[in-house]
DNA sequence: CTGAATTTTCAGAAAGTTCTGAAAATTGCA
DNA sequence: TGCAATTTTCAGAACTTTCTGAAAATTCAG
């Protein structure tokens, strides 16, 4: 590695989190080093860079790809390809929590739904399924949250993120205004423009 | 193993998720165990449900306990220690949340700042600090996010889970109301990117 | 077509982690 | 205090994941 000292410790930190995020030191190593690189970087350049092996690199790339968090790019009159990471940072951050989701949460949900839809046949599994029958809830409700704020372009998004717990305020002072000024009435949905 | 059959595919399934989230399989199964138990558990009772060794239920049970998803009980006039998971799905979800920024975005957060204190010697690392100043940036908002939402007591926790993406929207009315009774002034941004 | 450049695959080596059994330490009762 | 019940520790066995080098496959210019 003969990489400028701060590219360097970023790499190997993010390398060590890798590990913690369940993605592999290698690969964390490799998404960082792209992440900062003010230009594509081919395969070659990357084993350089960080001293692993050919065919690591190649089995790491491949995964970033599949996970969308590296895309191929093709340099004119240069057969190799070469590699960027997408350079909305914003975007990226939301690749990252669809995978996690995909990955860590919607199959809990589906193996909960399916126990939930059983005959509990004890008072053992009676209280097994409301427990989680709890659980499902709660993470449905989340997964409701994200899916919901998702779709929100990058302005909303930080918009939303700035406003944090203040918007309970907002909720109950909207709340009592309305109040105020008509009788009370069962809302309908307004669907958005 | 001698569960009941909606218990058992409960704990071994988490017991498949909890090497996807950090926590090792074991672990997840302890856990799940516990979640669902009507009554504390002691550890031989674990290790007869699980069919693992003794000494690495010890070992899970410290671990859990470190991360606050499982607390000790002692029963009257029994010697042992006895395990159950908090009542409040909603209060494990907040440890877990608490427990992995704190080892999976804390120390990030913290290499960050380190590097965007340097003076960059070359173009590279200006380039690289630049890019690490988003990257912080938008670490930094999520947290702060977390930290004003994490204090907010249940209720208006699922109210502004229940509220989602349509916050935004409130926001924006909100702000045609309060700008019908100021003078109008030139607005910095743009609505619908 | 040929062959050099490049990428991919894969068996097994290296490294890392989880789990066990045996032994040590702790606890609290008599 | 002594002792049985219980919990903890830890070296190394078992298992899992990651990484490598060598070989196969692909690509494309000539």
């Amino acid at each position: 590695m003969k990489l400028p000292a701060m590219v360097q410790a970023f790499v190997l930190h993010f390398g060590e989190m890798g590990s913690r995020w369940g993605i592999n030191r290698t690969v964390g190593q490799i998404y960082a080093l792209l992440f900062v690189s003010p230009r594509p970087l081919c395969a070659d350049e990357i084993v350089e860079a960080l001293g692993i092996s050919r065919s690591n690199v190649s089995m790491s790339l491949r995964e970033l790809q599949a996970w969308n968090l590296v895309v191929l790019k093709h340099l004119p009159g240069d057969r190799r390809d070469f590699f960027v990471t997408p350079d909305d940072t914003w975007q990226i951050l939301r690749t990252l929590a669809e995978e996690r989701k995909k990955r860590e949460v919607d199959p809990t949900l589906s193996v909960l739904r399916e126990l939930l839809m059983q005959e509990p046949a004890t008072e053992e599994e009676r209280h097994a399924q409301a427990r989680l029958g709890e659980m499902h809830a709660l993470i449905e409700q989340l997964t409701n949250w994200y899916e919901d704020v998702k779709g929100l372009d990058t302005a909303r998004l930080a918009t939303l993120l700035a406003m944090g717990a203040k918007v309970t305020r907002l909720l109950e002072a909207t709340d009592k205004v309305v109040a105020l000024g008509r009788p009370r009435r069962p809302r309908t949905e307004k669907p958005r423009g």
